[in-house]
DNA sequence: CCATTCTCTGAGAACGGTTTCAGTTGAGTA
DNA sequence: TACTCAACTGAAACCGTTCTCAGAGAATGG
């Protein structure tokens, strides 16, 4: 690998100069240094860069789950920033897990020139460590007690539960079920409040057994339909808090034969690519994925610039909205008189 | 930010050995210098010790797309070997494009101990540049034309495309298309081959209009699919060589009624998470996803290892899996007398 | 008690750039 | 011819580590 060093020596000049004339300045010698630069096919040193300048040029984007198609959306909106700057995505998983944040976060605070995360739980503690490290810190999707001071990209999660339980209602549904998501995290607690918020207000109460709390994952998501399906009093909708979950109440429901919207109706937070796919059309909370991504890399890139730097914490809440297919439909019997009969779990087809 | 000077100053005693201390040698002044540590909260420049041992301990990945679900699962199994290791993942997409690609490996190559590939398409040069720059390199999913010297972990996609057209004649079908991927790239060559050869085998021709290329991207399926069904005289099953381009030729189909499999079957190479939740639920190509990303990730890692660095090239072939689902069947009518009749594109329901 | 080994130490030189600062050069002017 | 000033240059310091090397001090052996 040549060095700079080499460079100067074949043009004849001073590594001084011909660090000069790589930044642009004007240089007596500028031909001479091209041709070594050239010949020599030098390119400099991207560490010893950072050495001198403090800057690594690197982000790291720190998500639990990059398999989840929410998250690889939001990076690749993050992607599609920095593809048009001279920094780059340092990426990790946390498996949903605080320790494993921790450890990563205080790994990358010595080689990356900002962070963009979005935390295991709303309690997490580690983030305000990497602000003292001076490291720059944006929060994607997820929120923290207390994290009003740090930029952050969001959506208006209370809200989204609350469309999700104002349409089941607005269908006819008493008898609903919620399968929420951590409540140490913002997403899972806000949407859940939101959600029975509705219920609420709308005089509609949701027993505790209904009121169920998973992890976000898949398998929870699941397990959860299971049991709401083998109440004696089974609810007619259910609302599921992530994309995840939605998939493994899904594949509950059909595991089970049960009538998908005719005995139950489901809604979901988070469009799938196959959303429209799946039978029945998953009727979704939905909200911008790749934008997401693309405006907490800019909030972030902005901290950069010394005009900025100082600026007050930038809070973006995007809106969700309600996409209507047809996993969600008035309840087959019209809740009439009280029910002394246990309604069975009925088989289709 | 204190320097390993700062702490050595506090200590009573010179950098050298505070650098010595930290890296685990014995030396007498071991509590002073624990204690500077401690009050001052040092952490030793990641920047300066890479400049210094001239390793990044990052891993450069770069794949076309991470919001297919194959890569990010791939991607995912990398990071499970990584974090058990000091290694870091630095991630970009390339979007399918040849000079994206070629730009970010001109970049990456200055901070990045090894890189793991997908490359955009067989022809591509760079990587044998990045090779001469000395950086290891690894191809996942897919191959390079005159790569047989790089490591790979690559899957057996002729075989693959072969299962897929065994399986579409088992049936009986006799007028199959095929939706390709680029032609460029080893698995959009190899699945087709793998494909036509098994039709051939079995002598039944696939003529030009159903013998159609995408570009491995969702909306190419959807067009390619519309195409077919257009025909005077359409297929009656149809192999899709990706996950997106068969969501795209599931839509397709689904936009233009068509009952799969009773008037249409539909094969697809790579399973989707949804695959068995949709309408109807997908065969397919099947073939170990986070496995392949772990298995890449470990090759590159063994490189650095001395032992190992000089060994010739890995090159691991892994098998797919037929996964029977209900979206094929064999074929409504078996082709019997040659069709005047033109078939007109089935409404159900 | 001296010679020999062993263990630990600090000064200083890397690593590969950029920046500062004190020149040097050469053109333009009096 | 001497003087001024702008444009360019190179030596050396610096960024924060680790490594080399020579030397100091303690332990061991005779």
């Amino acid at each position: 690998m040549a060095t700079i060093h080499d460079v100067a020596a074949r043009a004849g000049v001073s590594p001084a100069t011909v660090s000069r004339f790589l930044r642009g300045q004007r240089v007596r010698s500028a031909e001479a240094i091209q041709a070594a630069v050239d010949e020599m096919d030098y390119w400099p040193s991207a560490t010893a860069q950072s050495l001198q300048s403090g800057r690594t040029h690197t982000i790291g984007v720190v998500v639990p789950d990059i398999t989840n198609p929410y998250f690889a959306a939001v990076v690749k909106g993050m992607e599609s920033v920095t593809r048009h700057t001279d920094y780059r995505i340092q990426l990790a998983n946390t498996d949903e897990s605080s320790e494993r944040e921790d450890a990563v976060l205080a790994e990358m605070i010595r080689r990356v020139d900002g962070i963009i995360l979005a935390p295991a739980t709303e309690q997490d503690q580690t983030p305000l460590y990497v602000r003292d490290a001076g490291v720059p810190l944006v929060f994607v999707d997820r929120d923290l007690l207390g994290g009003e001071h740090f930029d952050a990209v969001l959506v208006n999660n209370a809200k989204g539960g609350q469309q999700a339980g104002e349409h089941l209602l607005g269908l006819g549904h008493t008898r609903i079920a919620a399968i929420s998501g951590s409540q140490d995290t913002t997403p899972g607690r806000c949407r859940r409040e939101g959600f029975v918020k509705a219920l609420t207000a709308a005089g509609v109460e949701i027993p505790p057994e209904h009121d169920l709390v998973g992890d976000f994952r898949e398998e929870s998501g699941y397990q959860l339909a299971l049991s709401l399906l083998s109440l004696p009093e089974p609810p007619t909708a259910i609302f599921s808090a992530n994309n995840l979950m939605t998939l493994g109440a899904l594949k509950a429901l059909r595991d089970l034969r049960t009538d998908i919207p005719g005995e139950m109706s489901l809604i979901g937070f988070d469009d799938l690519d196959t959303g429209p796919l799946l039978r029945p059309p998953l009727t979704v909370i939905d909200r911008p994925m790749v934008e997401q991504g693309a405006l907490a890399m800019r909030l972030l890139l902005r901290r950069f610039e010394d005009q900025y730097a100082n600026d007050a914490a930038r809070r973006i809440i995007l809106d969700t909205k309600l996409i209507e297919r047809a996993s969600t439909a008035p309840p087959r019997k019209p809740r009439t008189a009280a029910g002394a009969g246990r309604t069975g779990r009925g088989r289709q087809r």
